[in-house]
DNA sequence: ACTAAATTACGAAACTTTTCGTTTTTTTTT
DNA sequence: AAAAAAAAACGAAAAGTTTCGTAATTTAGT
């Protein structure tokens, strides 16, 4: 049996264009079928049936919670984004770093031009409370 | 056109079942169809020709190389595991975190138990290479 | 109550991924 | 050279994902 795979586990991997209607659940909080639709409009062209037909299924797997009470049922999400990104980023560890965090880390920081260093500075002082804690 | 999922692109996206075997090659080099099949065995239940099928396809869209010299095809990964890592991670950051690697680095890092106080130094350093750089 | 509008429900087509049985080809053994 | 063994090629089924047309249902306006 495998736990990462049935129903009922903490929460199901979402496919691709699931991922796309959390993050605007993400973004916007409960939200209509109608309001989901319109803020992926903006970028992607998804027709409305296929919006609430994600939504039904994602409401069978356990990715979101349906509100019925008014006419047009309110979607949320189940889990949080935090903890959506913690799953994936665990999952990428796990399956293309050979379950190396610091791995992960050193190639992202590796590259990136785009990290600033106000962002590094973060980062730095969460190494230093990581640290502290350890010691 | 979108040039993220033309064949041609720098490298395609490997499916989960395409990223296994490419793990096997990384960690064996160059191997056969048999040799990645046995390798596989250890984990999963994969059948030979399904092995042999998936390399097929990896060839066909680019993701291996195959030597056809000796009556057992050699295959090889089309790039590098290193490559790979890059362009998954920033495929994560992009959808899942909202295009800032510091809150992915913030994310792996904030509850990972299991990095070493090793791990933790060697990031540091990373981080000081990072900021002499920078300033 | 009747009609129009909005929404959900249903079913299925189109496409992708995964799996493997069967056939054909190539090589090795006898 | 025939038979056996190993491997590749092929095709297609099974499973999963994405998309949307059409029908049924519910609500709101007249």
């Amino acid at each position: 049996m495998n736990a990462r795979r049935s129903q009922s586990s903490a929460f199901a991997r979402p496919t691709p264009a699931e991922l796309g209607i959390l993050r605007v659940l993400w973004r916007h909080g409960p939200s209509t079928v109608r309001e989901v639709h319109e803020a992926l409009a903006e970028e992607e062209t998804t027709g409305y049936t296929t919006v609430l037909k994600f939504l039904q299924i994602m409401h069978g797997k356990g990715l979101v919670e349906r509100d019925e009470s008014s006419r047009a049922h309110v979607y949320s999400a189940r889990f949080t984004q935090s903890q959506a990104q913690k799953q994936m980023t665990d999952q990428l560890v796990d399956r293309v770093f050979d379950g190396s965090t610091s791995k992960l880390v050193m190639a992202v920081l590796g590259e990136s031009e785009q990290t600033t260093l106000e962002e590094l500075a973060q980062i730095r002082e969460m190494l230093d409370k990581l640290e502290a804690d350890r010691s």
